[in-house]
DNA sequence: GGAAACCCTCAAGTCGGTTTAGAGTCAAGA
DNA sequence: TCTTGACTCTAAACCGACTTGAGGGTTTCC
């Protein structure tokens, strides 16, 4: 099948299979003779993995050591179950992370409770106070995502 | 003070507030004759500000718009109300999502509860079966990060 | 006076794609 | 046969919020 039949088969887009073919993740498929890519069921089938490991918010390079262990079938599979634990613990902090923040802007919001003037805003007065310590978080947490 | 000092003062790496000076969120300073940029107490509270609003998650272009609300303090505060909801608003989102990625997460690592080989692995292959429809995230919340 | 610690600018790298530009290919309709 | 539109190709630039690196100048301390 041809790039665009893979996109609509495996719900990716065109251009994210030719950056995950460029980026070793698929590798490199037949061409025609106007040079189109040509895709089998094997091509299909290695998409979905790393599309279902993306839908898990897996970096990358993690999807990638994956591979390698479904590439070596004499491994055991310890590897496989301690790099989803390490990512579950990525994401739990993340949830962790973003609850406290929930809770400062409820904070915040509550200070605005009515349309005063932008020179009495209870908000804009909070703000301009002190950093709390959170703010080091990028340091602590290396791998996980902020709000935007 | 110097940029080290303010960096210090305000816990913000050097490279960080030449960078917030770049794009607009701190006025350019002072020099001296060898050409050191020089801080007064303003600087320092402005960059209190914006940090106190990124460690809240707050993106760059949301805290320009809270520092146009502070530098017109004839307006109504109501939009400052506003953009913080919405703010609060992705922030909730984001966790939702989150919480739905751990809960798939810990589902996967219950496939794999002993150490077998690679190739019987119930965690791989799980991976390698459908995309769920929650794949297609990114299309719907544009503004909230990934886990990494 | 010499080395460490600070400061400067400018450019490139990070991550996971998306967007744009410019060009070639293919199938169907007039 | 011509043309229109949908599809494909490559290469490069762009996104956000910084971080890192290269290659310098300045200040401070011993």
């Amino acid at each position: 099948m041809k790039i665009g039949e893979l996109a609509q088969a495996t719900n990716t887009p065109v251009e994210t299979i030719r950056f995950y073919e460029k980026e070793g993740l698929l590798p490199t498929p037949a061409r025609t003779d106007s040079n189109y890519r040509i895709y089998g069921q094997a091509h299909a089938e290695r998409l979905m993995f790393v599309r279902h490991c993306r839908s898990l918010d897996m970096a990358l390079d993690e999807i990638r050591a994956l591979l390698r262990f479904k590439a070596a079938p004499q491994e055991n599979c310890g590897g496989v179950n301690e790099l989803l634990e390490q990512h579950l613990g990525h994401v739990a902090q993340r949830i962790r992370e973003l609850r406290a923040l929930e809770k400062q802007l409820k904070g915040l919001l509550e200070q605005c409770s009515t349309t005063a003037a932008a020179s009495d805003c209870g908000i804009l007065k909070e703000l301009s106070s002190e950093v709390p310590v959170r703010a080091i978080r990028r340091a602590a947490t290396k791998h996980v995502h902020g709000t935007h």
